[in-house]
Order: structure tokens, then sequence, then C-alpha cells
DNA sequence: CTTTGTGCAAAGCGTTTGCATCCTG
DNA sequence: CAGGATGCAAACGCTTTGCACAAAG
């Protein structure tokens, strides 16, 4: 379950992959970060470690980690797709509309849900970055009156 | 509550904005679909009517909507954004990764989460039409080790 | 040596915008 | 009339792709 070092090359090779250099500098960089990052942002950390491998580069890696289930996309409300590695310990977001801060809130409180949408519906939901938008704390108090817009 | 014909003229003669003809096909077009739509479907049902609006105007005028609170945006997971009305009656989505089938659930699913996180976040969430990515009874059945990748 | 990955640059897609014109209020 | 809305086409940001070359197994 924990998701420690050099896990994706691991997985790779155990899938008979092909390790390049290029992948093996982009796996670094997502498992240093770990968090929830973006395509850019990995080329630019990419960049710094070699500065000619390209953006589709980086973007063909996560295509491929994403069809091995060791990354997740999430959607963060922007305009780019975030990634992070599966198994990193399962949390989720609170995004506020107004101030666009981010928090985090942990799994058990989907357990209900998830229990519910199995029972009622068949359906397994696969819940690993999930994103809920809304008012923070402090832009209710700031601007009680203010309504968001959400979906 | 119930959200009728024609709101969305009055809604924008209330606030003193100009009703043009385009915008009263687009209002209409939206009240008549009344689901979720997106920019694109907006657009070739509008030409239906005046072939000489343009999408830019469909845009502006969703962007306009959502400004007034009148519609809200929705991530079903593929790349065009859906739109709809808001209080068309709360419901959520279950997306099918698999198959990419949508059912509905219904909100009252979602009153432990949004009191939990009312509770212990301070946080008002704003989930008018929430999307929960994952695998469907059929395609569970059909194949059963399949694993989602999601977020 | 064959298959797969890479870089580059161009294309793609949904969406936004600059500008001249048009039209509502 | 004046300010806001429209159409057009070009630009945009993120992502994908075609192709010739490079390199992994």
């Amino acid at each position: 379950m924990p998701q420690d070092q050099n896990t994706l090359i691991a997985e790779l090779q155990a899938r008979g992959m092909r390790v390049t250099p290029q992948r093996a500098i982009i796996f670094e960089v997502i498992e240093r970060l770990s968090g929830h990052i973006t395509a850019e942002e990995i080329f630019s950390e990419v960049q710094q470690i070699n500065p000619y491998i390209s953006l589709a580069t980086v973007y063909r890696t996560l295509e491929l980690l994403q069809e091995l289930n060791l990354i997740t996309p999430t959607n963060l409300g922007g305009s780019q797709t975030h990634f992070a590695m599966q198994g990193h310990g399962a949390h989720h977001h609170l995004v506020c509309q107004k101030c666009g801060g981010i928090e985090d809130f942990s799994d058990d409180l989907l357990e209900t849900l998830r229990t519910q949408l199995e029972t009622r519906y068949g359906f397994s939901a696969q819940i690993n970055h999930f994103s809920i938008f809304g008012l923070c704390r402090a832009c209710r108090q700031a601007n009680p009156s203010a309504q968001p817009q959400a979906g």
C-alpha cells in the first residue's frame, strides 16, 4: 500500500515496458513532488534535470501511467488536469470558489456515500481524489450573502 | 423553486439587462433541452432557429448566465463543459468509466457528507450537479477484475 | 535488428477575444 | 444616441499527433 521511491520504475519493468532515461526522470519528479501536479509543473521540474526532454514526452508518459493505473487525473476546477499517484493516501479536496483555496478532507467522510451507491445502484465508486466546490469558512464569514456557482 | 418557461428572459429583464433576439433564442433552447448540455449542442439547436447566430454569442451568453447564477457548469468527464439550469431538481451523476453510461442518483445521498463538511470544516458545499466516476453494475459483472482509473 | 520511444513542430479541440458594426433601451 | 451586444476570424491554452530519427531489448 505505501508507495515508496522507484515504485514507478519497478512497475514498468515488471510489466516488461521500456525504461528510458526520460521516463526515469519523469518518474522521479512525480514521486518527489507527490502531490497534485500538472503536466507543466512536471515539465518544468524535469527540464531542470534535463532540458532536452520535451513536453510531448511528459504527456505521453502521463498517458502511459494512467493506462497502467499508477496515477490518477483530477479536476481541480482549473483548465489544467492534475495528476497524483495511486494509493498515495486517500483524501479529497474542498475547493473554494471565492478565494481558490484548496483544503483536504479525509476519505472516511465518503464511506456512507460509497456504501449507499454500492447498495442502491450497484455502482463501484472510484473516488481517489475528489473535488467538492463551494465556499470555505473564511469566505463565508467575509461575505455571508455570497452565492457560489457550482456543479 | 420550479423553473418554468421564460424564467431566463424574466430574470434578465428583472436585472435590467438587454434582451436581444439572440439571447431569447438561446434561452429558449436551454429551457427546452433542460438537461446537461454543451455549448455545441446549444449552438446546433440555435442554428436551426437562426443560422446567423454565432458560437461566440452562445459562449458569451452562457458566461452571462453563470454570472447571474442561472445555470451551472458541470464536468462529466469529457472535454466539453456541460451546463444545466439552477434549481432544475437536485440530482447527481454516476459516470461509468468503462461504458461511458451516465446514471442519476438523488441528492439525499449527499446529506451526510454535506452536513459533515459543514460541521467539521465550516465548508459550504455547493453540489448541484455532481459527477462520481467508477464502474456501473453491468460493467462490473461483465468484467469483475477491471480496475477503473479515477480522481 | 525490430520495435518502441523521442523531439520537433504543427495540428487539434474547446473556448475566448479584438475589432468593426449593429441594435437595444 | 450611447453603451452594450454581435459576428467574424484570429488567438488562446492545453493537449495530441505525424514524422523522421534515436535507442532499448
